[in-house]
DNA sequence: GCTATGATACCAACCAGTCGGTATGAACGC
DNA sequence: GCGTTCATACCGACTGGTTGGTATCATAGC
């Protein structure tokens, strides 16, 4: 899952190509595990059995089950990072066309069992807010970071399609995000994707209103 | 907390005043625990600590953990009803006006501590989907009967100023709760409600464009 | 050999649930 | 009224399995 051109040429050369890769596996299994019963219900040994390895393996990795859950963060956004780069609506010019082809493209991907398209930051942040600060900030920081990237195609298309209009790309691409948390949990309450899928019509029509399409230039929008 | 006129014309009249008392008490407190650090991190000491009550009064009132959780489920829901039944919108003629005056009264009780005003049921639903089946199927319940109360407006608001729209009341109903859910996660990672806040006020934009106040019978949505 | 890596065995703390016990009070006979 | 009886309500020490974390050992790569 990790792909290194050569070790030795890159950034943190002490780690050998096969303790990278187990890793990887760690973190794959600690967000699968996490995002299948949360950050307290998930064992060590749990995430251990998920990757094949043992406890031995887990701790010379990570200080504490904590700091294993913080780079699990890390991990899936990068992971996320990399879908949505590779995604075909980052391509589109335009940006409007950028953006509605995100809430597309997750849409589509709500698909599978439901610990394989749920959000490991928000599942976590949820128990840890309070009790885990620094897992509160990993999430915090990552959302953030997911939600900048909307913003940017956010802005590009409210610039072209509504300059006048008063909502924020800011807030816009924070709401994004929120309907897509709560999407997840209405899926995860009703133990389908299906009720999340409409919420995702809910916001692409919200946004198709937000930046009219014929007004180039107007702004008709409060 | 619990009003009984006299014991004896209840409709349980084999607890007495004092159990029920001691029995609410102890959901108060699971509410509390729960929503402050989830489910699973919620010990049952925890939740004894808090009502001020010791493990024999725990089980001599719930078979189970994850018994007292289901019951705090239904305590919640009845509690939020309470609130929504006696909330100001709640007798405004105008079924836009309630719409929107729920969303408005959802974003004035965005006020003190997290665990004060987030949702039980979302919380819990997210750690327990999987492995609590009886848990995720009271959370779905009771969302779905909140969900229920706010598309009884949602209709009622459509048939007179969207009745020609394609939109569904019964899913814009859930894509309401969906955004709550979505908004507390947010305030959760941001520590704050402020975030959660400015979500409410996109969805209040959204429900007054299905809802056009002034094209009355016309519906011009999609 | 030395260090990085990972396995195995183990520990101490934790925690849901149990169990024997006490207190309160209602119901009943008388 | 009064003692007897019994069920409900609650207490708190205890238990047995669990679990994060540690100590130690085996192996491989440089």
């Amino acid at each position: 899952m990790i792909e290194t051109a050569h070790p030795g040429a890159n950034a943190a050369p002490s780690k050998s190509e096969a303790a990278r890769a187990t890793l990887a596996r760690l973190l794959d299994a600690a967000v699968h595990v996490i995002r299948s019963k949360g950050y307290s219900a998930a064992r060590v040994e749990d995430i251990c059995a998920e990757a094949g390895l043992t406890k031995g393996a887990f701790f010379h990795h990570f200080a504490s089950k904590e700091a294993c859950a913080i780079a699990a963060a890390a991990h899936f956004a990068a992971n996320a990072d990399a879908v949505f780069d590779a995604a075909p609506y980052a391509g589109f010019a335009d940006p409007r066309a950028r953006v509605l082809g995100y809430v597309d493209f997750r849409k589509a991907i709500l698909r599978g069992d439901l610990p394989q398209f749920t959000c490991l930051l928000g599942t976590m942040v949820q128990e840890a807010y309070d009790s885990h600060p620094a897992i509160r900030a990993a999430c915090d920081r990552y959302i953030g970071e997911h939600a900048a990237r909307v913003e940017a195609d956010l802005a590009a298309a409210k610039a072209i399609y509504a300059p006048d209009a008063t909502w924020n790309p800011s807030s816009a691409a924070r709401f994004s995000q929120a309907v897509l948390q709560g999407a997840f949990i209405l899926a995860k309450a009703r133990h389908g994707p299906e009720a999340g899928a409409e919420c995702l019509d809910h916001l692409r029509r919200y946004f198709e209103i937000l930046l009219p399409e014929g007004a180039t230039g107007t702004g008709r929008n409060p």
